[in-house]
RNA sequence: GGCGGCAUAGCCAAGUGGUAAGGCAUGGGUCUGCAACACCCUUAUCACCGGUUCGAGUCCGGUUGCCGCCUCCA
């Protein structure tokens, strides 16, 4: 079976081809590092790290590009209020978003490149819009001519006259258009500038992706990703770009990802109502916050409240007690052979369903009730009285993979007790064998002090941090 | 004004034609020395109205409500 994504380009599930059999090249629009990211910049990191976890599940080489926008009017305002230069403050949060970024479990792109890095490409790039009849020099700034481009629209399935009728859009003597915008903008005196055909400026915010992109994807990209406010303008700015330059198409597949909403309102940086990723990880467990996003379909909404991550936490609380549970149990196992076919197929049925599910359109919260599914099954076969060995093993197996994809392995805890702590558990296991339930109960509770919870099993007593 | 999304049990959330997955919470039971973990059972006329169909949460039309984009924004 082939894999679905909903392409935001034709509103429709499309079938996906790459380009190249068996390769795909994905570029995500990554953040203004001029902050922490909030939970709302989290969200495309998580999900399309999904993604590409799924698409080289399924057996695809993927390359994976993720820019930082290091130059901005935002940075700049920072820099100005802070009293720092602009790189300063962009290598700040670049290191800030690695760590966050790693603690929710995405690993970093293949290529992650910086505005800062590009500017012959850029300045390059400006200077051949403007010899086809695409862009034009005004008072050191460089403007899209909009309307020369046929297709402009077509992602956001807005018309240019549509557009212009409901345009907020200041009108500056500039521009020939209203609906032009900036390739280039002339610095202000005191700006952080960079030498260009037309004189002293820095690139405007659109065309940093699209030169990026064409720089290490190549003029045609297969799956071009970011959150939802990002297909008009910025996505619909691109391809006037790219396509206007190449005269090829620039992305095949366009992905949108659904908001975060605190109270049912977006939550952004203007609005103020952000919650830092950097602050709740504090309190939080990361896997957690992974977990409550993938937990909804990646293109709706999410509603963010603290009573809503706690009651994920309980779910993931019971995946990962299932899978500690059989490890614990894996000692005790033995090979069986005969019995052991009936559940092999029952956990191949099972994943085979999350493969499904995932193919069709990365249906996380789908495949995450599979995980569920899987629980269940593997919480059933050990009420057995005999386990076998392979039966085990293959439960543990399809955990590691299933979650994998999800982002969210289980960790081995090889971790010991130390020593007086050891002997303690001993005790106990010496005083219930002798019926001193009192004795016994008084080393759990003890235990529980110490944050360490103990079940007694048929297979004897296991321990978990609490 | 234009374009779009959403409305499913107490809460969260899948599900795009064949009489509703999963999780959290609640209540009852089993297991246990007692617990814990776990297992079993338990709760929905899918916002409203009309239409198409043998059959609709699922398609079409309309109504109401909420949200987003059209401006920096993931």
């Amino acid at each position: 079976m082939s894999i679905q994504l909903f392409n935001s380009l034709s509103r429709e599930k499309e079938v996906f081809i790459p380009l190249e059999e068996g390769k795909v090249k994905m570029y995500v629009c990554g953040p203004t590092v001029y902050n922490y990211i909030h939970i709302g910049n989290a969200r495309p990191v998580i999900v399309y790290d999904t993604v590409r976890r799924h698409l080289e599940y399924r057996g695809y080489d993927v390359t994976y590009v993720s820019n930082f926008t290091d130059v901005d009017d935002k940075l700049i305002k920072a820099a100005n209020e802070l009293g720092e230069e602009v790189p300063q403050i962009a290598e700040r949060f670049i290191k800030a978003y690695f760590e966050d970024t790693k603690a929710l479990g995405c690993d970093e792109a293949d290529i992650h490149p910086r505005v800062m890095d590009h500017m012959p490409q850029i300045i390059e790039f400006i200077e051949a819009l403007i010899e086809k009849g695409f862009a034009y020099e005004s008072q050191g700034d460089v403007y899209y001519r909009t309307r020369k481009f046929d297709g402009y629209g077509k992602l956001s399935h807005q018309s240019v006259d549509e557009l212009k009728i409901g345009a907020r859009i200041e009108v500056g003597d500039k521009k020939e258009d209203e609906l032009d915008f900036a390739l280039w903008k002339a610095a202000k005196p005191s700006e952080i500038f960079w030498e260009s055909p037309w004189g002293k400026g820095r690139p405007g915010w659109h065309i940093e992706c699209s030169v990026m992109a064409r720089e290490h994807l190549g003029d045609t990209i297969d799956i071009h990703a970011g959150g939802q406010d990002l297909t008009f303008p910025h996505h619909e700015n691109e391809i006037a770009q790219s396509e206007a330059l190449t005269g090829k198409t620039f992305a095949r597949y366009w992905m949108h990802n659904g908001y975060i909403n605190i109270d049912n309102e977006k939550m952004s940086k203007s609005l103020n109502n952000f919650v830092l990723v950097n602050d709740i990880l504090k309190e939080l467990d990361p896997q957690v916050l992974r977990f409550f996003m993938l937990s909804v379909h990646y293109r709706h909404p999410i509603n963010y409240s603290r009573q809503l991550v706690e009651d994920a936490a309980a779910g993931l609380e019971r995946l990962r007690t299932a899978y500690s549970n059989l490890k614990h149990r894996l000692g005790a196992s033995a090979d069986l052979g005969d019995h052991s076919d009936l559940w092999l197929s029952k956990i191949e049925g099972i994943k085979a369903e999350f493969i499904e599910t995932m193919d069709d359109d990365f249906n996380t919260a789908n495949a995450i009730s599979k995980v569920f599914d899987l629980s269940r099954l593997s919480n059933t076969y050990l009420l057995e009285k005999q386990t076998s060995t392979n039966v085990i093993k293959a439960f543990i197996q399809t955990f590691d993979e299933l979650v994998g994809v999800l982002g969210v392995p289980f960790k081995q805890e090889e971790e010991l007790l130390d020593a007086e702590v050891e002997a303690l558990l001993e005790e106990r296991i010496e005083a219930r064998k002798n019926r001193n339930f009192a004795r016994a109960d008084e080393i759990r509770d003890l235990f529980k002090e110490k944050n360490i919870i103990l079940e007694d099993t048929a297979q004897g007593t296991r321990w978990k941090r609490g």
